[in-house]
DNA sequence: ATTATCTATAGATCTATAGATAATGC
DNA sequence: ATTATCTATAGATCTATAGATAATGC
């Protein structure tokens, strides 16, 4: 049977949540934000936060999963890719666009990822691999991949956080990845070219 | 007149508020943490916080101000230095030490410094007018200054937010001086020469 | 006498739950 | 009958202040 009627409207409450969670976490952090804003915003009564999650941090897990999602995405839209740098740079341009697009996102990106487990995990984990695979291939002539990772994931964070996630700003994310592709050894000209190549889509 | 014994009481009692502040702040952030736990954690009654501070925040607002200070320390530190690629060298080398020296000041940096004016303002600022005068001279060669600054400004935090400002990591500041050095044009032997120098005391 | 500290507490805020109400599915 | 929603509230937590106590300076 299709979904009942009941499940539908108890997976939309859910989702109203999830939503108005998703804005108020972005916009002032887990322990700024009460439950009680949550089920405001999403116009549900308060108990019926219950129904669906445990407490504010398992809302916060819920919402966080966005970067898990993304990152399928985006290992989705460069399995086609043979060329590390390309892999690299589509999925920094990618994470910046969306960052640009809808700049929650780019804020909740910017509260989580500078734990210390940014590199073992998600996007940052990612990028470590990807990286990886550039050095060993002989692509990314670099001396010290460790500390290039770190700084290239670094990057985005400050491009998204400081103040360049604006609108209008829509040549930002191919300007970073320049700079950030320059960092794995390439040329600027080469990263300059490698930008510009049509962008596979998620 | 010295410093009366009152005086230096209400002084050593506002030093405790701070130093316990600082640490809490640092692990858990300004919402997660309360009044009474600093006045708890510094031995102090609770009242005596008001005593010195107007609220939470107000006594927050003093715990940043540490990144001033070293700010300022850092901008006399270079004082004698001409070239550009050494200013941001040694400043690089001398905030990454300190977030590995200090544990508590390196998390607050993280939780500081991708705020939307963190270019503007302390570090960020210097940074960027140290990197502005190396492109002015010359000394840079690079093709978008703006976003290589974000850029640097994030490698030095994800160095110290992604486990790798850990103690007996004392060769990280020069690694990543080195490889955030490389994205202002030079080549990584000239990145390589350049942390091996001397460095300026604090 | 003055100043800084302390203890105690009022009032606000927040979480988690209990129990009532409304909608659904059989 | 079952399930999800809602309202209401107990209890915990937190801030800010009032007023008492202790230390200082004259």
């Amino acid at each position: 049977m299709a979904e009942s009627r009941g499940a539908r409207r108890k997976r939309e409450t859910r989702e109203r949540l999830l939503s108005a969670a998703y804005q108020l976490f972005a916009d002032r952090g887990l322990d700024a934000v009460a439950i009680n804003e949550i089920t405001e915003a999403a116009d549900v009564g308060f108990g019926s936060f219950y129904n669906h999650f445990e407490s504010k941090e398992d809302i916060y897990r819920a919402v966080c999963d966005t970067f898990e999602q993304f990152a399928d995405a985006l290992d989705r839209a460069i399995a086609g890719l043979t060329d590390p740098a390309e892999v690299v740079a589509v999925s920094i341009r990618h994470t910046l666009m969306r960052a640009l697009r809808e700049p929650a996102w780019g804020r909740l990106l910017v509260r989580e990822g500078l734990g210390p487990q940014a590199l073992t995990r998600g996007l940052g984990m990612r990028l470590a691999r990807d990286v990886g695979k550039g050095v060993a291939s002989g692509r990314f002539k670099i001396p010290d991949p460790e500390m290039t990772i770190a700084a290239i994931g670094g990057g985005v964070l400050a491009a998204v956080g400081s103040g360049f996630a604006g609108p209008s700003n829509d040549t930002m994310p191919a300007r970073m990845t320049e700079v950030l592709l320059h960092s794995l050894g390439l040329t600027f000209t080469q990263a300059s070219t490698l930008v510009k190549k049509p962008l596979p889509a998620i």
